[in-house]
Order: C-alpha cells, then sequence, then structure tokens
DNA sequence: AACTTTCGTTGATCTATGTCAATTTGTATG
DNA sequence: CATACAAATTGACATAGATCAACGAAAGTT
C-alpha cells in the first residue's frame, strides 16, 4: 500500500521534488478541505481520519475511514484538487508526502509513478466491490461487513484485529452505510445479544468472527 | 478520457510496446472476464458494454456501463489482472490497446504514465462521488439520475443528447441501481406519464431535461 | 410461420427500515 | 460538582420498495 513511502524514506535516496514531514492533528482537525487544491498525499501514521463530501442540499455524507497505514489523497493528483474533505476523528499523526510540484515538474521518476498507478488501480478495483456489495444489502450485512472490514484492517496492520476503537459516532457510521443512525444502533445492540460483538462506549471486541461472516454473506 | 488513444494513434509516433488494433464484437460477445489476466485496456468505438462482477451465492452484478469513447479495463493494469467481465449488450467494435507488456518491460514514456494516472484518479473520484450518492436515494433519483448521466456522455461524444439508445435490459439497469427490475419498470412509466420521458422499445427521449434534474435533486 | 424463451409490465401483498418522539447516557463547560 | 449539550438508545408508526404472481410482448430458434 506504501510502496511510494518507502521509495521516498529518507537515507534511501529520496527522489527530487518530493518533501516527506511528519504532523501531528488534534482530534476534529482538518487534513484538507474538498475543492481545495491538491498540495499532497498523507500517510496515517497514528489516529483515524473520515473523509466526507458535501451533500448538495444535506449536510456532509462520510465517504470512507482512513487508519494508520492508509495513505489520504492519492486521487487528487488526478485533477488538481481534493475531491473530499478529510477530518481527525481523535488526536494521531501523519506523513506529509507534498508532492503536488512532482506532476508539475513533469521530471519524475518512474517508480513513484508505477508505484502511483498500483495503488490507483487497486483503490478502483476496491471501489467498484464495495458500491456493488452496499446497494444490495441489508442493515445486517452492511454492518457486519463494516466491522469485518475494519477488524481486517487493524489485524493486518499488526495490532489484535478483534479489538477495534470504533473513533467515529453511529451518525458517521450511518453515514456511510447509507442507514438512520438509529438503525445502526439497533442493529448493534441486537448484534451484542446475539454474541457476535461486545460493545462498549467506543471500544468493540469481535467475540464471533465467524458469525459475523455468516452474516455478511446471508440471505 | 483517452489520452493514451491520442498518444498511440498510428502514425502519431506509437511508443514501443503497445500494440494498437481494432476488433468488432458481437453482441452478447465477452471481452475479458473476471479474474483473467490483464492484456489489453480497451477503448469503445461503437456499440455499448456492461461491466459485472461474479455476486456470491446469486447471479452476476451489474457495475458499470461503457460507451463510446469509454476505455475499458485500465485498474487491471495495477492487479495484473481484471476486477470484472465486460460483455457487448449491442454489436459494436473496440480498440484494443495491448499494453500487457508496457508494465512488464518497465520501459515506458512519462507521458502514457502520466495520463494512466489521470484517469485513474478521474475514476476514483467519480467512483467516490457515485457511490456516495447512490446508497442514499431513492428509486427515483436514482434513475432520473442514471438517465441524465447517459444523456450527458452521450451527448458530450457528439451525438444529440436526448435520443438514448438503452442496449442494456431493465434486469441490467435494476441490478446496476440497486433496485429490482419490478420498479425499474414502474418508475420509468411513470416518467412518461409524467411527461418527463417517451419510451419505446430500447430507444429512450428526453423530453424535460429540467423535469428530471429536479427528480434526482429533489427530497 | 409456429414455437419457445426471455423480457417487460402491472397488480396485490409484506417487510425492512426510515421517521418522529421520548428517554438515557455520555461529554464538555462553567 | 452542577449544568448544558450532544450522542445513543429504545419504542411506535408510516412507507418505499421487495417479493410473489399473472400476463402480454419481443426476440431468438427450428
Amino acid at each position: 500500500m506504501c510502496q511510494v513511502l518507502e521509495y521516498a524514506e529518507p537515507g534511501s535516496g529520496v527522489p527530487s521534488g518530493i518533501l516527506l514531514r511528519r504532523q501531528s492533528v488534534k482530534k476534529g482537525e482538518m487534513l484538507f478541505g474538498a475543492e481545495q487544491l491538491f498540495k499532497a498525499v498523507y500517510a496515517v501514521k497514528s489516529g483515524s481520519f473520515k473523509a466526507m463530501v458535501p451533500d448538495l442540499n444535506r449536510q456532509e455524507r462520510v465517504v470512507g475511514f482512513y487508519l494508520p497505514g492508509d495513505l489520504i489523497g492519492i486521487e487528487g493528483m488526478a485533477n488538481q484538487h481534493y475531491s473530499y474533505s478529510v477530518r481527525a476523528l481523535e488526536a494521531g499523526s501523519v506523513c506529509v508526502l507534498d508532492i503536488g510540484r512532482l506532476t508539475e515538474s513533469g521530471r519524475s521518476t518512474e517508480a513513484i509513478q508505477r508505484a502511483l498507478i498500483d495503488m490507483l488501480g487497486r483503490e478502483v478495483a476496491l471501489n467498484h466491490s464495495q458500491t456493488a456489495s452496499l446497494i444490495r444489502q441489508n442493515a445486517d450485512q452492511r454492518l457486519a461487513a463494516f466491522i469485518l472490514a475494519l477488524a481486517l484492517r487493524t489485524s493486518l496492520r499488526g495490532l489484535g484485529g478483534d479489538r477495534l476503537y470504533l473513533g467515529m459516532s453511529r451518525s458517521d457510521m450511518a453515514s456511510y452505510l447509507g442507514l438512520a443512525r438509529e438503525t445502526v444502533s439497533r442493529v448493534l445492540t441486537r448484534f451484542q445479544k446475539e454474541g457476535l460483538i461486545r460493545l462498549r462506549n467506543q471500544s468493540l471486541m469481535l467475540l464471533s468472527w465467524d458469525g459475523l461472516r455468516q452474516v455478511a454473506a446471508s440471505r
């Protein structure tokens, strides 16, 4: 996922035109706003973030969450501006990859471009499958799949995958999954009654990985 | 959208490693299957195509449609294999860009890579906004937006945008929009009664561009 | 042209989930 | 600590759209 990072890691021959710096963010702080000019790509080091698009008449809609290890903002490279806003759900830190000038100059390394193509391609493929699944699934399936995806992502990053910290509110989840926040609440408490998860405040404990998988695949 | 094509157009200095050829396809013919090894990118010259992902328990799900001018399969470049199947909705023709070897060799032109990055980036951004909107919209909004998007795409390609040929079946639309085919049918006939569209067989006539826009934006 | 099969339309129900409303819990602020 | 404010839960109710079913219209096949 972070091949660009590896190429740009200090001491390993940073390509010219790339600036790498660390930055800490407070809870609720905005990384960048939609329509803002593209300046950098961010790699999440710690904390979590949400991406939102401004909904026409209504309030903003959540289109994604980012966890440590994720890259934020790559697709801004194409349009010269970001297509969504990103806000920190909790205190954390990011690595800022200042590659805005890379595309301007045209002078760039093959390796980085290849890495970008790979990442973008993967994101497109992922999006396709996610879009497809979200639309046709009922509330139970969406939430089960959501929890599983979160758990998988955190476990891939090293931390034990069955203890999750949910930085986002129920409304954020609801917005992301296309449900009412009341429905999210109801389904989560039912999952708890059924022994699939254990839920206290912001922390979620995965009790039955398989049970959730069954729910997600059912119908 | 087709910058790569311009670079690769015969007689204009085709970069080495790229093979360009024309190919005609019959109705129902498959361009490539999901999980198949990535070989080429296709540019639609005439006709229309649908992309499908194999749904686990259920039948295949439609994740997109391609019209003349669209590029098919770019995101396969990342994973080395396609992430969906593509089938022709009617007889047509495509330009095959045999750039599979381009990524292998590593020897490639900056221009093409930049073009690829741009296209992929645009696709990611588009996908985000589409996903976000589809989930929260009701049947009327989805269909109105769908028709408008189709009309816009065809009008951008030159042909008068208010006469559409719907190559896909109601089931295809339904699958793509996450609705039952009965609902698609009902909504379309209601749109017709309300004077928004005129519908006969496979051809759709846009009577009130603005009316549809209102429906799509409402709620 | 006759047949078969697929596709589209329309009607009658049923159900999942949105909406409204009230209460409780959690979190920030003085 | 007390107060105020935002988020979460729970219940009652309404409804958009799925599902089931029947039928009519195209389209492909012999």
